[in-house]
DNA sequence: TAGAATGTATCGTCTAGCGATACTCTTGTA
DNA sequence: TACAAGAGTATCGCTAGACGATACATTCTA
């Protein structure tokens, strides 16, 4: 079996029982962020007993829960299906989250940039443990509908911009990340061994950009660089993808590889 | 004064308090979400105070409260400035938000094709009462960094976009999100009497399409068109904008328009 | 060195959220 | 038409757990 493209990231509502020694923790805030989340593991609008079990919250907890989210505009009733979704409040406050990163900042003209010389997609992603989440995406020709939106994720070790990261790590970390990924394969040629993995990032370490094709939709070929903070830790990669009808590997890379670099480095903070 | 660019939402603390009565209201999950929204009146990272005065929670609550949801990474430390942030969590759940909307995913390959033809910035937005958020962004050459943003929004009243949509309201109820809206104007020309707006929208009524020059940026020159849902009521707009240095605004709408009416038809549900 | 910020920790009070239960409506099926 | 299963809604007593006051350790600034 392959992997649902909308590929929700999983959410297990056992967890947030599992925080009960710590006097500080707010579990009414763990309650509304669970509830929150239930929309991650969505395909429809969710009735409130679907949130309820979603979230691990009860559902007369999650009723009231739902009840003071639709006040406060997190939350918005769907009157077609009668279901709820997630309001448009979350995208105003996703907009601060994009807005306040400094990377995002330095980010924006040197990837219009980009776009502009190779006409091709580009994206900017930042990592997070075992994947990469979307951040900035600027859509070349003709795109699916996840490759479009901000905020999607994907795994580090199977895409172009997180063996660009993973680069960065030690093989041990890489390994630890490795193992603790959900690996469910996208199309048949995603890599599933650790040894591919670490084939690709010994690649990146030597050429400094990493190259992927056909590991999350078939016929794709991406290239990744990594952006790294002032302690050259790596925070987030830069990705540019196209097409293989259009490119051959070699000359994808040959065509593009010094421009991205140079992207990359740009963005990067030093000293 | 002319506004800020970011144009941070206002958030008023006192609203957070006055649900008294409702016995289904949780507070904790308000003050949760206040807590979270503090950021968007932010311009950098917050301290715990600074947290506390703008989400008007008390400092002893504001710090559990933060205690939990850097815990659950929906808040992050800010190593540098010693500062808390919004945490990428924010995004993933905006992820949600946009998957789960079926018009996003109609509009998805209408607005590629449009950008492809026009190779001009074109946006998706969608109406929030006063204002329009925009949830899908396909930048163009040269953009500045909040153009390139999701969740960013701007007020109805003096965006094409808006303008647009406005069209379909009852001249009654232009009026009042007008006289509701925060009028502060971005540029010289930013519009600001309710006659100036009425214009526009007779104009938008007449011929599809609105058509507004530097009401956000000066020199843009902005088009828009509704979308409109099953009942034929409003519920957000295509952007099309480029720059008055290369087109004159007759010219870009005799190039464009029917391009932009065509793409606002095809999104909109029927019947 | 004093002062004003940070972030952190502790604790008793009592509110406000929990969970059980029961109700109304709508929808689909027999 | 009756019935079951599913929606959303409402009420209420108990007590878990959040509140707010207070205090302290650090760091930065003047």
């Amino acid at each position: 079996m392959f992997r649902d493209l909308n590929g929700v990231s999983t959410f297990d509502p056992a967890e947030a029982d599992e925080f009960g020694d710590d006097p500080l923790f707010v579990r009414a805030a763990a309650r509304t962020v669970a509830v929150l989340s239930a929309f991650e593991l969505a395909s429809k609008p969710l009735s409130l007993s679907e949130i309820a079990k979603l979230s691990g919250v009860e559902r007369s907890a999650a009723q009231r829960m739902v009840h003071t989210l639709l006040a406060l505009g997190m939350i918005v009733r769907d009157d077609e299906d009668r279901g709820y979704l997630p309001g448009k409040r979350i995208l105003t406050m996703a907009y601060s989250c994009l807005r306040l990163d400094p990377v995002m900042q330095r980010a924006t003209p040197i990837l219009l940039e980009l776009r502009r010389r190779t006409r091709e997609r580009v994206d900017l992603s930042l990592w997070d443990d075992t994947r990469l989440i979307y951040a900035l995406r600027m859509p070349s020709k003709h795109e699916i509908f996840t490759a479009t939106l901000t905020g999607n994720t994907v795994p580090v070790y199977c895409t172009a911009g997180g063996l660009a990261v993973l680069a960065h790590l030690p093989d041990q970390q890489i390994a630890d990340i490795f193992g603790r990924s959900d690996r469910t394969p996208f199309t048949p040629e995603t890599m599933t061994s650790l040894e591919q993995v670490m084939k690709g990032v010994e690649r990146a370490r030597h050429c400094g950009h990493a190259l992927v094709t056909g590991q999350i939709l078939r016929h794709e070929i991406a290239m990744g660089v990594a952006i790294l903070d002032t302690a050259s830790h790596p925070i987030g990669a830069i990705h540019l993808a196209g097409s293989l009808d259009e490119h051959s590997p070699e000359e994808f890379e040959a065509k593009f590889g010094s421009l991205l670099q140079q992207a990359g480095t740009s963005i990067s903070v030093f000293g």
